[in-house]
DNA sequence: AACGTTTGCTCAAACGTTTGATGTTGAAAA
DNA sequence: TTTTCAACATCAAACGTTTGAGCAAACGTT
């Protein structure tokens, strides 16, 4: 089965290519009963323009790539959610891509994009990204850059993410005000801007509630493999730990085992909380009080803000945050 | 910064645009030396064939596309993984699209599919899908397509799963072993062909231990709102139950909450038993026997498959299975 | 010396689309 | 009668790549 073209409803219709491909546009210069023919013919045939030649004369690729760390994990998959909606809207495609939180992979991932001519790319670095240079080179090409969720903070390229800082701090006060001040903060890994700014709103809260902050009370996983044994460790070590916070759901369901494990009821003996997706919570027993951050809508206005940044609308440097908000569950 | 082109080249070189470009392809015809300066060049001028003229050229678009019904469950990211591991490796784009568990939704996409002249299409279908007239449309243009884990059977569009009916008869068998002969069966959608075929593993698996089918231990979930109220109920009313069996990590979880929220202890009061990908069950306390069904198995397999059909190696109508295996953790 | 082959390259067409420039009508205005 | 101007349609070039055909020079064989 052969793809219909533009010549071959010119061969039907007796018109030219040229006339065919206006008729089909809706051109003025061409007469209403030939446009109609021209429609008519053209559905008989099935005809689609070819992506292909379009492309090519128009110099765009019409290609969006998501450049994800992994997306086995609660966040990323609300996040590609979120942004194919508005990809497909603007009638772009997008082409998804791991890094598998690997900066290596990452800079082939860019150079593939290079490669592709893909004309706008939106990232969440991996853990190992300490620079931005293979960016940098990728928005020389002409492509628009937005670094989105996981981001490192910098004057060249635009970012999107939540104030980390503030949502955690909301989630610790909320803690204290249930009486809870023996907080143990779980944070992922430390390279992370994200991971800083987190774990600085939990310094920045128990401080501002005159709290001291207790080496014990802080464990940062930097080491992807026992992440529950880890937890499990440090709750059996420091008994004193009437709350846990968590600062993903990929940590918040190993603490939430780990608990269990131990013996432990929540939130009777010990609350629990965690800056989430929204969906792990519900899974949990008892639903498990959050911050909600949602992936959806960060991915639905990462990707309209790209399409900004494509139009010209916005400049290619800018800086944005989104919203949070606190759902309280049964978890405190 | 405009890109270059075997034209840009061609000036710095002296040669001609069709000599670079067999140059560039190591074409015999092109002396060694010639060949070494024309990539140098290149490399300086960082050139990049640009796809679409390739793709104009060679009448094929390199795309591959994959339909899931949704992304936010916990097989379908694990299966978009697998897949496109798979797609990268030969070169190919991924794109991927969701039907949102409706059919028109999927018409929709094919459609688009066809206008963007994909080559490929994997596709789990959405539970109205009832015919597969679409598809059909989609292979006569050309593509190949291949069926995923959700699947309909039928004898003209190849389809690769796992054998539901064994899968689940294994589940229900292994909690007969171990004593717990009043199992809830918990069942998705009775419009998908998986959910017939796994609720006919539950009835063959119990008819072969002797045992009657009792309706009230069947639970069909069709609307998905209120799933956990669904479960909880029917806990409630037959309190004869002592194991549950869940089709999917979804209900896995619903199920897990209702228990919990009866005040049920799980392994004692009741076992807890389900086919999932391998993720879910290590979140919930204790962990949670399953029959293990790897998404990203199953995606590498499909897209491997998939390749052959393109390739001509695989006949265009063929069925496969891939295989499970009982993972025994802490809830039987 | 005559012929054939190899080497190393160029020419030109083709893929399917878009679009500025150009041409042919016919009719209204001068 | 000539000029003007729409209205409608065609021509041809361009986007960047690939590739069959062709060609000149150099070399080897008889």
């Amino acid at each position: 089965m052969k793809r219909s073209t533009l010549k071959d409803i010119a061969k039907l219709t007796g018109l030219s290519v040229s006339g065919v491909s206006r008729a089909l546009k809706n051109h003025p210069d061409i007469a209403p009963e030939t446009k109609t023919k021209v429609h008519e013919v053209a559905k008989a045939l099935n005809y689609h323009p070819n992506p292909s030649a379009q492309f090519l004369h128009s110099k765009n690729s019409k290609i969006i790539a998501a450049i994800l760390p992994e997306v086995n994990t609660f966040f990323f998959p609300e996040l590609l959610q979120g942004i194919s909606k508005i990809v497909e809207q603007h009638g772009y495609f997008l082409i998804f891509l791991q890094s598998d939180n690997r900066l290596q992979k990452e800079q082939e991932l860019i150079d593939y994009c290079i490669q592709m001519y893909v004309e706008g790319v939106l990232i969440s670095v991996s853990a190992e990204t300490d620079n931005l240079d293979h960016l940098l080179k990728l928005k020389k090409m002409g492509a628009a850059v937005l670094l989105i969720d996981r981001v490192l903070k910098n004057d060249e390229i635009p970012y999107l993410t939540i104030d980390d800082s503030k949502a955690t701090a909301n989630a610790i006060e909320y803690l204290l005000s249930k009486d809870r001040n023996q907080i143990l903060g779980i944070f992922d890994d430390e390279r992370l801007t994200m991971t800083k700014l987190r774990t600085e709103g939990y310094v920045k809260a128990l401080k501002k509630n005159g709290l001291r902050i207790e080496p014990n009370l802080l464990l940062t996983i930097n080491d992807d493999f026992d992440i529950e044994e880890q937890i499990f460790k440090r709750l059996e070590d420091v008994s004193s730990v009437n709350a846990v916070f968590t600062m993903s759901d990929k940590l918040l369901v190993k603490a939430y085992h780990a608990i269990y494990r131990l013996g432990l009821k929540i939130p009777d003996d010990i609350a629990l909380i965690s800056i989430s997706d929204g969906k792990a919570p519900y899974y949990l027993y008892p639903s498990i009080s959050h911050i909600r951050h949602s992936g959806e809508e960060v991915g639905s206005a990462a990707a309209t803000l790209l399409f900004r940044m494509l139009s010209g609308e916005v400049g290619l440097v800018s800086f944005h945050q989104i919203g949070t908000s606190l759902v309280e569950l049964g978890s405190v």
